[in-house]
DNA sequence: CCCTTCAGTCAACACTTGTACACTAAAATA
DNA sequence: TATTTTAGTGTACAAGTGTTGACTGAAGGG
């Protein structure tokens, strides 16, 4: 039974099985559950600069040294994490191109797809929040070279608008910059909010929209 | 030489010295070289979540157990902190207001005075930053309760204006919070790469004016 | 003047922390 | 099949953590 034919047989086998796992699928598993265990803790109320490599490797099921055949550091956990978000994000942004571009973001239910999105993401945003003004200079400069590829995207959409016509460049990233920032600012607060009370979610869409609505109208307007 | 009259004589000759000071004076001091210590800690790098009590302790220049002189907790430090911020805030919004109200902030020299009264306050600011997002809780809740307070007072400032009646109190609120956040969500921006590279507070109070302008701009064409 | 009060000290505790090292067992390779 | 590679384990240690309790000495009050 250790025959090549044999451990083909028996890989085939464990394909129905539950756990068929190949080294490095197995690995990769472990490096998420790392990764997975450190935004949990971040969404509990933790802050990720406070939590242990040690608090991190048990709430992953793993003995603390492991930790190191995964990453070096919990500021390079951190950084892929980040990376991470940054496909979260451009998933995010696709979806939101899909329909006729940036502009749905005025419409109700833009707002509300990302508010949900959120709320079902909130270890990751929690993460980002946390992290965009508290993390170590590496990870803060890492989270908003994300959010301002966010906004470059969104300065491509937004450029041919013939609203837009008076508006130079470098304002345009500016007033993308506002908008982006305007959506993210306000995240903790539903964040927070919505834990205690479910409704908060379309007070913030409400807020939020407002406050989108009132940028573009005053870019409309803007002669640079 | 210990009459009365030998006390107050030397009580009299200490008031020349260096070192005079009455008991409570005293205690007043270490407790502000925790505040401080706490402070220079989170403006130097560290996350304030992430410091501890002994840290704060050794660089106030004070044995570990004297913290408990003066605070229970470090959650207990940090809201001290914020005590010490929200007053600082008002004494900033005081002077905004002196010359003309608020409207001063679309004036360039007005935006200035605030990027040079952040970066002279970095310790402060760098904490408020840091905490408004990544604190406990309650220090979160703490510190939104003062940027909540700035945005209702310019709501009171902002509320006669002519060109905003057709502008309700409740739009109204929403505009000045996004005012208040557009300010200070940058801020931390300021403060990191004003390190390097001190032009950056003119870019920065460019950016700002633009934006502050834009959102003016969208106001005065607001119905609600 | 003595006596109380109390900010700050000192020593000790039970933990938790990051990391080094030698080990194991199973998967990959030849 | 025999050999190498390596993800994960176990043990150990020095350093740092929050908190305790008993102590000290000087300021403040009667």
């Amino acid at each position: 039974m250790h025959t090549k034919a044999a451990r083909i047989l028996r890989l085939s086998f464990q394909t129905n099985n539950e756990r068929m796992q190949t080294r490095d699928e197995k690995k990769a598993q472990t490096r998420k559950s790392l990764m997975d265990a450190a935004l949990a803790l971040t969404g509990n109320g933790s802050n990720f600069s406070s939590i242990s490599l040690r608090e991190v490797a048990k709430n992953a099921g793993v003995v603390p040294t492991s930790f190191y055949r995964h990453f070096t550091d919990m500021e390079e956990l951190g950084l892929n994490i980040i990376d991470d978000l940054g496909l979260m994000l451009r998933k995010l942004m696709r979806t939101a191109r899909q329909s006729e571009g940036f502009f749905d973001a005025l419409a109700r239910s833009s707002v509300e797809f990302y508010a949900t999105y959120v709320c079902s993401n909130k270890n990751y945003f929690f993460f980002m929040e946390q992290v965009k003004t508290g993390g170590t200079t590496v990870l803060r400069k890492a989270i908003r070279k994300e959010l301002k590829y966010f906004a470059n995207e969104l300065a491509l959409d937004v450029r041919p608008v013939k609203a837009f016509a008076e508006v130079n460049d470098a304002d345009l990233d500016i007033l993308c910059q506002l908008i982006v920032d305007t959506v993210f600012e306000n995240t903790i607060d539903l964040l927070d909010q919505v834990e205690e009370n479910p409704d908060y979610i379309d007070t913030y869409t409400e807020h939020t929209l407002k406050k989108l609505r009132l940028i573009w109208l005053g870019a409309t307007a803007w002669r640079s």
